[in-house]
DNA sequence: TGCAATCCTGGTCAAGCGTCCAAGTAGCGG
DNA sequence: CCGCTACTTGGACGCTTGACCAGGATTGCA
């Protein structure tokens, strides 16, 4: 096999294990699992990462919180439900799935925070990059929410909450509509509760 | 050893896995590890359960779903994010320790949701049953909280997603205080968008 | 007492896991 | 071409796991 540089192959390793544990769940990601998805023997793992520990380590670090794409029409008026409506769903359907990454971040964190250091710092970790995904969408609509009935770190993580509940339920019952209707149930109360703010700051 | 009936050592059994489960992960509940915790040698587990996995699923069908207690003062008026503040209060206080087992049942949904059937079944389940205990919460507080804008099916998703959600942020940070102030924001929200409906019925 | 049913027991077995490693090989620079 | 560094490789190792099982022991009934 043609070599490439050590940084390269564990750049390899660490996709093929997200691979994995997306498709099959991070139990099914053996080292013999991941070896094989990436096309690499045994060894060669073991040669890049001193242990599975640090590969999933790796993994942490490389797992992407993407940003939450919050795509509106510039010509029209919305209302605060509206725009949170268009956040959860942009979310939900977003391009990779996310529901699927939440799964893989729910089994991370599950498994981090019962080994020793690092594991319960990177699983803490996991949760600050989800809670500054929601805070940055909150900042970039801050002129059309105005001022907020609770704090904006208090808000990241609710939201946080109810992606990460609604996804838990998904994992249960695979069913896209009804998470969408649910997270359309949040926009709903959501909006009632902070649009009666944001109408009086533009009354 | 004396001898029991085969019926109570398989709920013997299922008592030790669960408090191994919960104290230490699923992971760790290995065959030798629960026979260990209800004072029996591996076979007796064996002979009990033809397999660990008849074992999980008993486990599934024995794991209580509490019904959520709101305990409110008789004479005393509530608005209705007070009463939802209190019953998630209670909820996540609750004796035996509610985000504890939380944990368990995300552990279990988790993997059985990869096994085969009856494992998605079970998973399903266990939701139906959180569902279930919310929705009892509505109904009984029905007087207080007239016509609500959200069906009670739906609602009892998005309160389960908030619970589940937080709960899961807590297995990262254990940080309880935290949780309640984030259960608390959702208390208010909630209030907020139900209690403009409450408010009209009672005007 | 004898028998049948049922529970208990102390292993054993095979498979799979993460880890380890010696030997081989590729690529680069002198 | 040679030496060195770094990557590749095909195992082997020790341990753990769930499953399996033959024999023993207990209990209840005829």
């Amino acid at each position: 096999m043609a070599r490439v540089a050590a940084d390269v192959r564990r750049g390899e390793l660490v996709d093929a294990t997200i691979k994995v544990a997306l498709a099959e769940g991070l139990e099914a990601a053996t080292v013999r699992r991941i070896a094989q998805e990436a096309g690499v023997p045994l060894g060669t793992v073991h040669y890049c990462f001193g242990s599975k520990r640090a590969l999933l380590e790796a993994v942490v670090e490389q797992v992407a919180q993407p940003d939450i794409q919050v795509e509106l029409d510039a010509g029209r008026t919305y209302t605060v439900a509206e725009v949170i409506r268009c956040a959860f769903r942009s979310y939900w359907s977003a391009a990779g799935g996310n529901r699927d990454r939440q799964r893989l971040v729910y089994e991370l964190v599950n498994h981090l925070v019962r080994q020793d250091d690092p594991g319960p710092r990177l699983a803490r970790l996991i949760f600050q990059r989800a809670y500054a995904a929601v805070d940055k969408v909150l900042a970039d609509q801050h002129d059309r929410f105005g001022e907020l009935p609770l704090s904006r770190e208090l808000l990241s993580r609710m939201v946080t909450a109810v992606t990460d509940g609604v996804a838990l339920a998904w994992i249960a019952d695979q069913d896209d509509e009804l998470a969408l209707e649910v997270l359309d149930g949040f926009a709903a109360v959501f909006g009632l509760a902070l649009g009666s703010f944001a109408g009086t700051s533009d009354g």
